[in-house]
DNA sequence: TCGATAGTTCGATATTTTTCGAACTTTGGC
DNA sequence: GCCAAAGTTCGAAAAATATCGAACTATCGA
């Protein structure tokens, strides 16, 4: 299996990272990440099919947001939280603490 | 004139506020927008066709990130700092203190 | 009132994303 | 080796965005 391309911390953009951020499944799976820390595609699909979820664990991973090691037969995404802190200082707990309503 | 809506700062989605700043110029207008204070479309269009440039100001607008007044014949637009550090607390400062290389 | 200036709106086209099924790959278990 | 499970990749179609010219609007000044 090729494996993904994913961004040296220092390549990370932020534009990237902010489109990736703007689609709310996608928003949804780095804070459910970055709750319960690692997790399989199937565990955060929510109803999807198959490729649609892993289109958007594809856009996660090469905006820099997450990092997806092989784990038996599935694979566990985690989020690269110290990469990110250290390129965008803040940006995850600004994310995570957001209130929305 | 009619005056485009802008959400009420509860109102701002960080959805919204993500895909308003995933495209390069509207990150650079904010940026500017956060360092000069105020300024009118011209002075930040970078040599697009206005309909460009007030597409672009439209999105920042409807996102909630810039508030636009008038002021004789130009509009003055202005980032609404304090709204969106109250609702997502972080934030901006992330977005400015980011060092892009 | 006429021009000029600064944007906005409209409409059409181009580009980018999203969505989803089908076929394919990889790994583990029997 | 064969089968099943979990994703990935491909391709095509649908939806959302972006781009830009042309026409329109609002405001100021002469």
């Amino acid at each position: 299996m090729r494996h993904a391309r994913l961004p040296a911390p220092e390549e990370i953009a932020l534009e990237d990272v902010f489109h990736a951020l703007s689609d709310p499944f996608r928003l949804d799976v780095v804070r459910r990440l970055a709750a319960e820390g690692e997790a399989s595609c199937q565990a955060l699909e929510g109803d999807r099919p198959k490729s649609s979820v892993s289109h958007h664990f594809r856009v996660l991973r090469e905006a820099g947001l997450i990092r997806t090691r092989n784990e038996g037969v599935t694979r566990m995404n985690a989020l690269r939280r110290d990469d990110i802190e250290r390129r965008f200082p803040g940006l995850l707990a600004c994310i995570l603490t957001a209130k929305e309503d």
